[in-house]
DNA sequence: GGTGAAGCGGAGGAGACCTTCCGAATAGTA
DNA sequence: TACTATTCGGAAGGTCTCCTCCGCTTCACC
């Protein structure tokens, strides 16, 4: 539906739009998502009106932020598949999905108000099966260590995607962290067992998106 | 200072800035170092007119709150110390000091406002020989991978700790992650060797605290 | 218990931020 | 070029948060 009215549009508007998204990209990104929208509209070079006419409250604009970095996502699932093996599959599964997130410092907000907009709604659902699929494959070749599940390697990738926390001049040194947890991941006779019981997406999914009540 | 004056306070002022402290702790960690300040005065059941005057602005509650988090973290170097290998040094401080993060989400918050305030403090700095001493001690003792620095060390619990995000629920499982991490430090022959340059504390400091200039 | 100093509460002014509205400007079409 | 529908800009009113001020209460000491 957003793409559709995109295409329809007066080019100026058009323009307008892509300014804003760009623009708050940029300004969550330093700011954190509850940056001011007067800001925002400066930025862009916009007027207010201009602003809430594409987007009539903060949290239009956070889903459009939202569906633009699911439409990125996707872009991905044909590379980590192409990889010649399973293990490669999980290292640029890894790879590119927590550098990615690192250079998208906005994206954990986005999600935590998504998650707050509407607790059932299940981001990723349609990726759970391919991530379930290469560790599954990458384990029964003997690469990767068999008691690790496809959500502890999301939540690694997370982990990893934080480090963006830091700034753009610390990027270069992100892959340091990430060799780490990957020499982790190893099958190895010796590997310490993962302690507690592994979960599935949707228990983990319940876990961080209710909230506990205020106690 | 602040001791001293906490000691010569009355019972009752005494009373309300230790019950403002630790439902500071409790809101910022639901809604972040942000939260409005009348919030915090009432879930303390206290007048505003009380908050302000034992913090005169909300960088003066972080300040105190980063002084109480700086007097905890105090405590963990004997316990670190005191392991029996330094591997198990190693571990223990992994271990304690991401667990100690991931309960106190509103940590990170606390350090970025910080370093906005005064970019030139350099936060840690008494721990710093510290740690350099367990690195060095368990990569002469040979469990300790050793192309791995204290500040990759200080980053992977950075990260580790940022799982504090997901709310107390997931806490019993943060130690899986932790598992994957530290079988990846192990010194081991078939080791990835960890890319791009080992950073010095002082180095990283610069990095992460000093806002690049707007592009 | 009496007394003075220290602390408390909450009303309310100041300012930031949100959002709407409409006359002016612009894109697309004939 | 002229016309119309669409979009733009920014002024202005409403709301939320900050923070101060001062009359009242509580504590500590005598």
């Amino acid at each position: 539906m957003l793409v559709e009215t995109t295409v329809t549009m007066r080019r100026d508007a058009r323009r307008n739009r892509e300014r804003l998204i760009s623009e708050a990209k940029r300004l969550f990104a330093e700011r954190g998502i509850d940056a001011p929208l007067d800001e925002l509209a400066n930025r862009a070079e916009v007027g207010a009106g201009t602003l809430y006419r594409h987007f009539p409250s903060r949290d239009a604009l956070i889903q459009a932020l939202y569906d633009d970095a699911v439409a990125e996502l996707h872009a991905y699932g044909p590379q980590i598949l192409a990889a010649p093996t399973a293990w490669e599959s999980v290292e640029r599964w890894l790879e590119l999905l927590s550098g990615w997130l690192a250079e998208r410092p906005y994206i954990p907000g986005i999600l935590r108000r998504m998650a707050q907009i509407d607790p059932d709604h299940r981001p990723g659902l349609e990726f759970e099966e391919l991530l379930d699929g290469i560790v599954e494959r990458a384990q029964a070749e003997g690469s990767l260590r068999p008691d690790v599940t496809a959500v502890d390697l999301s939540i690694l990738i997370d982990m990893l995607g934080s480090l963006g926390q830091y700034g753009g001049a610390y990027l270069p040194y992100w892959r340091r962290q990430l060799t780490v947890v990957t020499d982790g991941l190893r099958a190895r006779p010796d590997a310490t067992p993962l302690p507690g019981a592994a979960l599935e997406f949707g228990e983990f999914h319940d876990m961080s998106h209710r909230k506990r009540p205020a106690d």
